[in-house]
DNA sequence: ATGAAAGCGCTAACAG
DNA sequence: CTGTTAGCGCTTTCAT
């Protein structure tokens, strides 16, 4: 910038003005410094202009699992999206659903005095970004709540949903579900099983521990515990998934096994309407959710002081698959 | 960090030291120090750090697309992946195929000076660059190449991919081949259209303009244009398709018409397998593509100085769909 | 082994 | 309207 002054025989806080728009700049100095500013290739630095107490970075940050998912890469483009519309970048980071490394990339942002974080959270306790945000970093919580932190949150009825699935099946006269879960360390997880449970509990039907397969990761998994449920003795009539790499493993097996055994899932997915039979999904808008999260954090780095909201999103069935 | 130096009785140059990891500090004024940095909640201001000049701001920047696109994501999550090893952070911005934002972004992230740029272009005058390259930062160009400057690319081999599942179909017998693209206007589409036309040369086939569907957005469009060739007088008996998108759309047009009809798409896509017909996709590794790419820039960015290459990553023949 | 002082590139506050 | 000066929070000399 002393350069550019020098180059164009100004001061460099005229410079500085011409850079910031600021009016009060005579038009003949704005557009020799414009001119040096060209010929000179110089490009401000933001970091520094930052350095100043009182700028805002102009970026936030995003923490979630993984961003080859299309469930979090849409997350990501939304936040993206909403960053843009109000002059911001965004810096995007994976946890890999390590509590540890979350942590360590919250801290890294922060040390980079982001405007704001939104975080699906992998970890238990966020307890760590108090004083964060105490000291005015705002945070929003997406997907799965915070541990020992009062944030702004933004969920999905994980419960709900699961209830609704499970209800659909029994009214349709199944009384055998078999359930088909990641696991329940992670907190949507417990929130549909329980969900499930309930359903079935109202329904009279008590829980049948071998109906329900845990520890399913992937869609290989999946297959193989409906295979196995399959074979027993008594097998279930239904499938109840609790995600969607469940759910295709699910889709996959049955085809495979020319079985036509109803199957209902939570997470829609992309192309669920070109898989081989009909089933439904419990499906919810993703964008939706990324949306009312991003905004509030924009609503939180522009002022807004009021008491940290939770907002749950509602799931909707819907019919998929090829008939 | 004159708070902490402060509070724990020392010179601001110790906090400095120990923050840092730096040898020659006494074990005891150490601790004191970083007791007083838990205590006053103190995180070290990473973009301060970087304003003394020669630092690096362990950030690089990722130019794509559209980030809700699979492509795009796995590309960003591999980019944030290799970024990690090398202790970066990545700042991801989307250009929605418009040069001028692509541009406005490209600006935005020179003035936070990342460590680096990884660019999937959607213009075609990147010669704005050149400073930023003479000034020291590294940029690769992915998936299509750069107009106006000389940078490292890494490029898939759209021409051959595209011969190759062309000629597939000559060796099955066929002579009308539909073929389906998105827009010339994009190098890839090119590109791919050339590979095509090569293969039907070479097999002494006339190119005839009647079976080419220009303009194919997506799924939907691609459905309308199958629909229009194959109530053509003389219709095609196997399609073209130039991305994944378009694929999508010519299965579910076909399943509706239960017509067999044969297919040959460039891209591989997810649950490809569970499609309801058999067909032929021209696949590549996309991670590989990323990964070759981010190792290139890191490369640069630890100083490597060899005149920039081209990489052109291979395509393969894959059978996808429920037979 | 520790500290004092200068300076990174910019903006805020105040003069002229 | 324009320029001077003092910092922002940290690291890098260079003394001690």
């Amino acid at each position: 910038m002393v350069d550019v002054a020098r180059h164009a025989g100004v001061s460099i806080k005229t410079v500085s003005r011409v850079i910031n728009n600021e009016p009060n700049v005579q038009r003949q100095l704005a557009e020799r410094v414009l001119a040096s500013v060209a010929e000179l290739g110089f490009r401000r630095n933001h970091l520094a202009r930052t350095l100043r107490s009182g700028q805002s970075t102009a970026t936030i940050g995003l923490i979630i699992e993984d961003l080859a998912n299309p469930f979090y890469s849409t997350i990501a483009a939304v936040a993206a999206e909403v960053a843009r519309q109000h002059e911001t970048l965004l810096i995007t980071a994976s946890s890999e659903e390590d509590p540890q490394r979350e942590q360590q990339l919250l801290r890294d942002l922060c040390s980079r005095r982001v405007d704001g974080l939104l975080i699906v959270p992998a970890g238990y306790d966020h307890a760590f970004l108090r004083p964060e945000v105490e000291m005015g970093t705002p945070v929003v919580f997406l997907d799965r709540p915070a541990g020992g932190l009062l944030a702004d949150t933004v969920l999905l009825d994980n419960r709900g949903g699961a209830q609704a699935g499970v209800r659909a099946l029994l009214e349709r006269g199944h009384q055998r579900i078999g359930i088909l879960l990641d696991s329940v360390s992670v907190y949507t997880m417990r929130e549909r099983v329980g969900g499930a449970q309930e359903a079935l509990a109202s329904a009279g039907i008590a829980y049948d521990e071998r109906l329900v397969a845990d520890g399913v990761h992937d869609p290989e998994g999946a297959a193989a515990a409906v295979a196995r449920m399959l074979t027993a003795p008594t097998p279930p009539t239904a499938f109840f998934s609790l995600n969607n790499r469940i759910t295709v493993g699910v889709l996959q097996e049955l085809w495979r096994r020319k079985s036509r055994v109803e199957v209902v899932g939570f997470d829609d997915f992309e192309l669920s309407h070109l898989m081989p039979q009909r089933f439904t999904v419990v499906a919810y808008d993703t964008r939706q959710m990324a949306r009312t999260a991003a905004d509030l954090l924009f609503q939180r780095i522009a002022g807004e002081r009021s008491w940290p909201r939770t907002v749950t999103l509602p799931t909707a069935l819907v019919e998929r698959g090829l008939s």
